[in-house]
DNA sequence: AAAAATTAGTTGCATCGTCAACGATTGTGA
DNA sequence: TCACAATCGTTGACGATGCAACTAATTTTT
């Protein structure tokens, strides 16, 4: 194989970076169309307070595989929205725990079943097992450069 | 499967977003350790040139599947660090081609050598044929919102 | 040929990302 | 207990992103 097609077209980096990329600006459209000012950023820390309520930063930094500084801004920006509120910890003055707003639970359904379309359309033309065996792949990758990025 | 499996932790966007950014978090470091001062979003632009100089922006802008505008930035810090030269194309005065300099021809082995690594690092663990397989999927949902996102 | 549409590149604006430095708080070992 | 280390969140600095509006040049229509 040609160095080039090797460092580029037919790499898994060119090939992850591409595809995230396409989902990101796919997704950023339907939330829009939907009438919802959320972005996809938005979104990945959205998911973690649906799923539980009342996480630490800290918490979401680790779980969102983000900057705890990425985290203050984007909740900077969700606060504003009037979509999240931060509340000092009792135990830990350190700490501030996120919660979710009326408001953010109202659409929440309806967040999700543009996410869930979104899916699907990933999905096209492509078998379930191979899917699935992709994700699996693609879990072995993130745990090598997860591990070397320590 | 519960709700946010799906939308989360097992679903393609998570997975490939995440793979995505260890990536590059990985890149950053192994070019910064071998002494060069080049970022993963640079070297996406330069990999281009190094396969066939004297492009324009809008042809980056396609192939490297970037906005004009980030093009135009990337370009500005690369000709900034005497990388690249942006020359006005004689037959159409509204484009600039894109050419490298001497500099960044001459460091071109050893920055392709840091991605080979990488590209073997992503691959411990990972038969062959598996992670061809994964590169096949990727491209079938690339193609599958490339096409929605027209 | 003149008007209208398209194309290439730049810029302003808002958002997002990491890193490093910092203050406040909490945990720990001598 | 008390000094030192570790942790949580914020901020500043710096790069990067996408969108929309804009200028200049070229192509297409009429």
């Amino acid at each position: 194989m040609e160095t080039f097609e090797k460092v580029i077209d037919s790499s898994i980096a060119y090939l992850v970076g591409r595809t995230s990329r396409s989902i990101i600006k796919r997704l950023t459209k339907k939330f829009s169309d939907a009438g919802f000012d959320v972005s996809y950023e938005q979104w990945s820390i959205l998911v973690h307070l649906y799923r539980k309520d009342g996480q630490t930063q800290q918490e979401l930094s680790n779980i969102a595989v983000k900057d705890k500084a990425a985290i203050t801004r984007l909740l900077n920006v969700l606060e504003k929205k009037n979509i999240v509120l931060r509340i000092p910890d009792r135990n830990d003055k350190r700490s501030k725990l996120v919660y979710l707003t009326h408001k953010a639970k109202d659409f929440k359904p309806d967040l999700i079943a543009v996410v869930e379309e979104l899916l699907e359309e990933a999905e096209q033309g492509i078998p379930l097992e191979e899917m699935a065996r992709c994700k699996t792949t693609l879990n072995k990758i993130f745990s090598n450069f997860d591990r070397l990025n320590q």
